[in-house]
DNA sequence: ATGGTTGCTTAGCAA
């Protein structure tokens, strides 16, 4: 068995990838990771920067992008030997919200779970149901045995450490215990990377634009790194990369990363 | 409290 390599790991909520070229390409300047899982490109597969991309030496063959909405993808230095897509020709992929690739033997996926606007509405029922159907995909595509990392935006904060007030949240969504029970459901045996390195809570992946969100530190943490038990035992440092979203024009999300040895 | 901000697309939706 070749001995694994070295992976360096991020993923970002990027809120359209055009509107954020610069900070994107600063950012694979700035932390060089082996791959970068994209969240809400909100362009289709063709209006992706493929080039800017290439200059930095990175290839972005898992695309996976519809117009104005959702749009996922994995950037990474490294070839990419194959793609699934979670749902493909099934009424659930109609959103472009999850692409795996393997790389350097792991496989990685970025997923963008729906946000579901509101406890008990419509678009809430969807949200449960996508996470019901992205968990049973998961546990049916991979062995306990496979290194998997599935990195995203969960759109759920797994609990009240990872609410900055959690009596306001209370039952609110992304908090509601049945978007919990959901993401459970997904997580099963993985782990949570990064809480699994830092106890405290306080440290968030989300703020809102209203309301001086950021300034206020009025935050979530939503976005996860999720590895498989024997990918999760070659973690040795996460973070989330704060500074990333202040300044002028940032994206609503912060990138998270975790480095695997 | 039903506001507030951003992006895509161009008035309204989604987040």
């Amino acid at each position: 068995m070749p001995s694994p390599s070295p992976l360096k790991i991020m993923s970002w909520n990027v809120n359209s990838v055009n509107a954020r070229l610069e900070r994107l390409t600063a950012l694979l300047t700035r932390h060089t990771p082996d791959i970068l899982c994209l969240q809400e490109l909100k362009c289709e597969e063709s209006r992706f920067p493929f080039e800017s991309m290439k200059a930095l030496g990175y290839t972005a063959a898992a695309v996976s992008g519809q117009k104005t909405y959702n749009g996922v993808a994995i950037v990474t230095k490294y070839p990419i030997s194959e793609i699934r897509r979670p749902f493909q020709g099934t009424e659930l992929a109609t959103q472009a919200r999850a692409i795996g690739a393997f790389i350097q033997s792991v496989w990685v996926y970025s997923v963008y779970v729906p946000n579901g606007q509101e406890v008990g509405c419509e678009k809430f029922a969807y949200k449960l149901q996508w996470m019901h159907a992205f968990g049973g995909y998961l546990k049916s595509a991979h062995s306990p045995k496979d290194e998997v990392a599935v990195c995203g935006d969960y759109n759920v904060a797994p609990t009240s450490l990872d609410v900055h007030a959690p009596d306001l949240w209370n039952e609110k969504i992304l908090c509601s215990t049945e978007e919990r029970n959901a993401l459970a459901h997904i997580v099963g045996d993985y782990e949570d990377t990064f809480r699994k390195q830092h106890a405290d809570g306080g440290q968030f992946t989300w703020w809102d634009y209203r309301d001086l969100g950021f300034p206020l530190n009025k935050g979530l943490r939503i976005d996860l790194i999720l590895a498989s038990r024997p990918l999760a035992e070659r973690c040795r440092r996460t973070e989330i990369d704060r500074n990333e979203r202040k300044g002028s024009k940032p994206s609503d999300h912060a990138p998270v990363l975790a480095e695997f040895v």
